[in-house]
DNA sequence: GGCTCACTCTTGGTG
DNA sequence: AGAGTGAGCC
């Protein structure tokens, strides 16, 4: 590969703080990937290895493409990736976590990470110990329960991301949002802020672990620069300020999640804050034509306070009269009908990805509508309907829209005997009607046992705590009692693959309510729950985005510009550029400035949203396409606010790039043929696991969304797990715990969310009795141990990739390595389940070291039994081609039922939804 | 040109 | 809720 002269530059510039400033499709990905590799290159000689190379990236998403691209890169100059998987690639919030959940840190094992939506389930259940109504607005008034939550939620972030000056907050706010911390430490939540913040604070404070990043961390890349907070540029500052070279990649042209706190400022000022910074500047553009590199520039030129550059066409693609059009239509119908004729017209088109390469004809996933607002996509996804052009995304339709999702939220209703506003009370007959209007293809045999079922449980709601009264248990067993199976359910409109994904999601939505509401009595439990789906749930969960997680169908993508970042096609379309709607309009209403005043928030403004905001976020919707770049609007005639076009069309024509009609002049035509994007698959070993104990329970599970039941004695195996590791971690630095230790090591690790004080009892008793025989049968072998949790990441064929974490790893009396794991009493997995994972343990550390293993073991801590076998490297690559093919079923959503009854139906806690049990069972 | 009043209402990653 | 916008009026 060919590099320009910055780009070999920054390539070779690592041993100095370097700042890339890398204009849209520079290629940037390319040249911190190579610089990475040329660092394990140049630096092996110093000691330095993989693990000794950190990179944040800004989404999960873009870390699987750069991990890609760093390994192959380290094929092609290397020769090997060993020991790749310790380079951690990934996003800052990940990187938290790991610090909070690794050695020498123990204190945040036990806690989980909440959601936003949990997170505000927990501030309205406690909406005084959690500071809500006991925040103070500017005017003198306080918060208000379910009306102001969400605000809430984003005074918080701001106030522990946005670099707020605590002294110019209100004492009561400040109050407030102290009392929340608590309650989150009291029930061991970690929010997204949380995990940043205690992170942060962890890294200041905390002297073991500041003696470990200093040594771990030696060159520190961040992509994606311009979007970093204040929070998080404390963090990227004390890892550099502990001697690790920094690197960021950035454009400050494309910030476009200010209103999130992402401060340009830090990009801007880079070079003035830190020691012996180097400056390049990517200028030229590999991936779209002049005419769209010319455009782009000319619209984003307009934009003071920008750092200095040019971004240059390289004629990545051949520009042509007609391939950029800004156009007006007489409605928005007419609009949308034009986009779906013009995606026929682009289909087949003859297309050079590169221009040495042969060339193809377009198909539907070279294309994309990006809108900036989701009610744009609307209209427009109807038009692709109509005209039968696959799409993916735009998904608008509410999750409580749907018949089904209605249909059981009457169930709630119904058995909270709650009566929603404006309506009549749920009786058994007009919840006959909407269990068949829900669920088209029941009999109604099944819908009176369904019937049956619920006048049952619905007695018992009185008589109090009951584990048959859990919500996702009640959920799942009425679907059982109405015989609910996704091939039995669904007309030809609405498909039972719809109605399961729906009924998947509601069953998330459960779990949400139920861990965070989890304490209260079923008499309190159903109408607080009745009252959520009422009130505030359509809220909290509000339009289905599509996410076929697994397959990547040819279709024309429809999205919003905001998660078009990073991504380019062929044919862009950016329609609905109407004044107010883009540039945006900014929203009135109640805001964090009501409760603290501006001067508190340093750039206050980005907050806001501002023109020039809007402007980049239009840039970012030119630059994303290569070649054709069709833009339009229509007015919306009664809306008074939107009748008008945007300043941004009006910009556009500015260029001489732009034609105001379209000449659909008809492109040479080829077959449509797909891009050959491999994307890396994956895959973490859990839900491997599911899919070897049956297709069909991953299926409900990571495609659908289905959740097990709550059970008392969740976390008892983790907090052992926990235990455990803090007991190998501290051996190996050379404090070996001893049995006087176990009531502390329970005491610091055991937390079961879920249980009762009998369970609690019965949990302590039996985590000190595992614990104190491990000490006593293992004692002397800890003394002898490699590695606690180590990460093992096995690329395989077929661009799947199996990560997962590997308990222990000792050397034995016989000098031999064994990769150990722990299972507890809890765990139901069979042992041939166990055995699969070690083996592809014993393959990734293979990978990881280099070195082969010996000896795999299964430790039962709570019965003591050992399993030990042989490393067979004949049994290893077996393992391997059946986790390949596993990954390919995964892939093609091959994801059947079992034949027949069998031993993974015995302990499913789905099968109540997949079949029936049969009789002799 | 300035005033009033009716009308409208965004973006979403992070384990 | 309440801020920003734009039509209509003087």
């Amino acid at each position: 590969m060919d590099y320009t002269q910055s780009q070999a530059r920054a390539i070779a510039t690592i041993d100095r703080n370097l700042q890339i400033i890398a204009c849209a499709g520079s290629g940037k990905t390319q040249v911190i990937s190579r610089r990475i590799v040329k660092i394990l290159e140049s630096k092996k000689d110093s000691g330095i290895k993989p693990a000794n190379i950190v990179a944040f990236t800004f989404t999960e998403k873009a870390a699987g493409e750069l991990k890609d691209r760093i390994q192959r890169l380290c094929f092609e100059h290397l020769g090997t990736d060993e020991g790749l998987a310790e380079l951690y690639v990934g996003t800052i919030h990940a990187y938290c976590l790991n610090l909070l959940q690794q050695p020498p840190v123990y204190h945040y094992l036990k806690y989980s990470v909440l959601t936003e939506v949990q997170q505000r389930l927990l501030i309205d259940r406690n909406s005084k110990k959690s500071g809500l109504t006991e925040t103070p607005l500017l005017d003198g008034r306080t918060l208000t329960r379910w009306v102001d939550s969400r605000v809430y939620q984003t005074l918080l972030s701001v106030l522990e991301e946005g670099g707020v000056k605590a002294r110019t907050v209100p004492t009561a706010v400040r109050e407030a949002a102290e009392k929340y911390r608590g309650l989150l430490d009291e029930k061991r939540y970690l929010d997204y802020s949380g995990m940043l913040s205690r992170a942060v604070a962890e890294v200041k404070s905390n002297r073991k672990l500041r003696e470990k990043i200093k040594n771990s961390v030696r060159y520190l890349v961040v992509d994606e620069y311009q979007d970093v907070n204040p929070l998080q540029e404390a963090l990227i500052r004390e890892i550099a300020d502990l001697g690790a070279n920094l690197c960021v990649v950035g454009d400050d042209d494309q910030t476009i999640y200010q209103w999130r706190g992402s401060d340009v400022q830090n990009i801007i000022t880079f070079a003035d804050r830190y020691p012996r910074v180097k400056t390049e500047r990517l200028n030229e553009n590999f991936r779209s034509s002049k005419g769209i590199v010319f455009t782009a520039r000319q619209v984003v030129e307009q934009n003071p306070d920008r750092l200095s550059k040019k971004m240059e066409s390289t004629d990545a693609q051949p520009f042509e009269r007609g391939d950029i059009l800004a156009l007006q239509f007489a409605d928005i119908h007419k609009e949308a009908r034009w986009i779906a004729r013009k995606i026929e017209w682009l289909k087949g088109a003859k297309y050079r990805d590169q221009q040495d390469k042969p060339a193809r004809g377009l198909t539907y996933s070279d294309m994309a509508i990006l809108v900036r607002a989701w009610k744009d996509a609307a209209p427009i996804v109807e038009a692709l309907r109509d005209a039968e052009v696959p799409y993916l995304g735009g998904g608008m339709k509410s999750l409580f829209d749907t018949a089904e999702v209605q249909a059981i939220r009457e169930v709630f209703y119904f058995l909270a005997s709650h009566t929603p506003s404006g309506c009549s009370a749920t009786s058994a007959v007009s919840l006959r009607k909407s269990l068949g209007e829900g669920f088209p293809g029941l009999r109604k045999e099944d819908i009176s046992a369904g019937l049956k079922f619920l006048q049952g449980i619905r007695k018992r709601i009185p008589l109090g705590n009951d584990n048959q009264l859990f919500l996702q248990r009640v959920y799942l067993d009425l679907l059982e009692a109405l015989s609910v199976r996704e091939e039995r359910v669904g007309t030809k409109g609405r498909t039972g693959e719809v109605i399961f994904f729906n009924l998947g999601k509601f069953s998330q939505l459960i779990s949400d309510f139920e861990r965070i509401h989890f304490h209260s009595s079923p008499d309190s439990l159903y109408p607080n729950f009745a009252g959520f789906l009422e009130h505030q749930a359509a809220d909290y969960y509000p339009e289905e985005t599509e996410e076929t997680a697994h397959a990547r169908p040819d279709a024309v993508m429809v999205m919003t510009v905001h998660q078009a970042k990073g991504m380019q096609w062929p044919a862009v379309f950016v329609p609905c550029l109407r004044a107010n709607r883009f540039p945006s309009r900014r929203q009135g209403g109640r805001t964090i400035w009501n409760i603290i005043p501006e001067k508190a928030v340093p750039n206050a403004d980005r907050y806001k949203g501002t023109k020039e905001d809007e402007r980049r976020l239009f840039y970012v919707a030119l630059t994303r396409a290569e070649k054709y770049l069709f833009c339009s609007w229509a007015p919306i005639p009664d809306n008074q606010q939107q009748r008008r076009v945007s300043e941004f069309f009006t910009d556009l024509t500015q260029s001489e790039f732009v034609l105001g009609t379209d000449p659909s002049r008809l492109p040479p035509r080829l077959k449509p043929q797909a891009r050959v994007a491999d994307s890396p698959l994956p895959i973490t070993f859990s839900e491997l696991r599911y899919f070897f104990q049956c297709p069909y329970d991953f299926k409900l599970r990571f495609l659908y969304g289905f959740d097990s039941p709550v059970n008392r004695a969740l976390g008892f195996g983790k907090s052992l797990h926990d235990a455990l590791c803090e007991i190998h971690a501290e051996s190996i630095r050379g404090n070996v715990p001893s049995i006087a230790d176990v009531p502390n090591l329970v005491q610091n690790h055991l937390h079961l969310p879920f249980a009762n004080e009998e369970v609690r009892k019965n949990s302590v008793r039996g985590a000190e009795k595992a614990l104190r025989q491990y000490l006593k049968k293992h004692g002397e072998h800890l003394t002898r141990l490699e590695h606690a949790e180590k990460t093992i990441e096995l690329k395989l064929a077929e661009g799947i990739v199996v990560s997962g974490r590997i308990d222990l790893i000792r050397r034995t009396d016989t000098n031999e390595i064994a990769i150990v794991d722990f299972k507890s009493g809890e765990d139901t997995q069979p042992q041939e389940m166990t055995r699969l994972q070690l083996q592809v343990y014993a393959a990734g550390y293979q990978k990881a070291t280099g070195k082969d293993a010996d000896l795999v073991e299964i430790h039962n801590l709570e019965v003591g039994h050992i399993h030990r076998e042989q490393v067979k490297e004949s049994v290893i690559q077996s393992t391997l081609s059946r986790v390949v093919d596993a990954g390919k079923q995964i892939r093609d959503l091959n994801l059947p039922k079992h034949a027949k009854w069998c031993d993974a139906c015995h302990s499913c806690d789905m099968v109540g939804i997949c079949r029936t049990k049969p009789v002799s069972v």
